[in-house]
DNA sequence: ACTTGTTTACGAAGGGCTTCGTATTGACAC
DNA sequence: GTGTCAATACGAAGCCCTTCGTAAACAAGT
């Protein structure tokens, strides 16, 4: 049984469709091409679409003649790992140092640090 | 008077340099060629500082036969734009989003734990 | 069958990043 | 000056990302 790799991190213009997807479900390339924001040439969306399968970031259903893909990687663990990849190349592998940098710089709403403090409550009991 | 563009993002290899001058301060190549983590060519850190001042990411010190590098750009502030473009890139525009992966993700001694709790203390009475 | 419009496939250009080999320059000792 | 050693300058290769043009395949009508 051959075992897969784990599809590389997605680039710029890989994360932007990879968005669209994860909003919209499964689309056609036409339908990545009208949802992307910034205006990109249809083949563009193609052939990104078709090196993604190649990556295994999206997965293609070639049943109908206009092909459908869907997202091969979850909204979550993508998210995940490039915030590793970032603390790890500009934050000394320090996640609570990224941490404090995103909170110094944003302003934020009472709802949101009310979040963060829950989940802060929430890891309390926790030692290393 | 000249005004300067500000400074593109460093790209990965530039990172790592800047990494070693925030720590090492005003260093030659040779400095950085030795204090680098992971091994290179000493003319690829020499071509890469020349392309780091042309891109003004750092500054060249030429009164000396052996030039000597300053970072041009501080560690505070290269943080701040990275996160920043995260946050557009895969976040939605959130940073407090980007905070909450980045807790879910590791985990965080007492010490740390408290510290973003001063810092959510701090910002209690903003409202938005 | 032919035309038209849509879709996929393919290839290639352009740019940036990273790497390094080679050439040049400079300083210092002999 | 000549030789030697270390440093800088230059250029180019290799790779990846992004972009798109053009060709080929296909479907549906006329």
């Amino acid at each position: 049984m051959p075992k897969r790799k784990a599809p590389p991190r997605p680039t710029n213009a890989e994360l932007a469709i990879l968005t669209v997807l994860w909003r919209r479900g499964p689309s056609t390339v036409r339908d990545v091409h009208e949802a992307l924001r910034d205006p990109v040439g249809y083949t563009t969306v193609l052939k990104l679409l078709q090196i993604m399968t190649e990556k295994g970031l999206v997965t293609r259903d070639e049943r109908t003649r206009t092909h459908v893909y869907r997202a091969a990687v979850s909204e979550a663990t993508t998210r995940r790992h490039l915030v590793s990849d970032l603390v790890e190349r500009a934050f000394g592998g320090s996640s609570v140092a990224l941490v404090l940098q995103a909170l110094s710089n944003t302003p934020a709403s009472r709802d949101e640090l009310e979040q963060i403090r829950q989940l802060l409550d929430q890891r309390k009991g926790e030692t290393r």
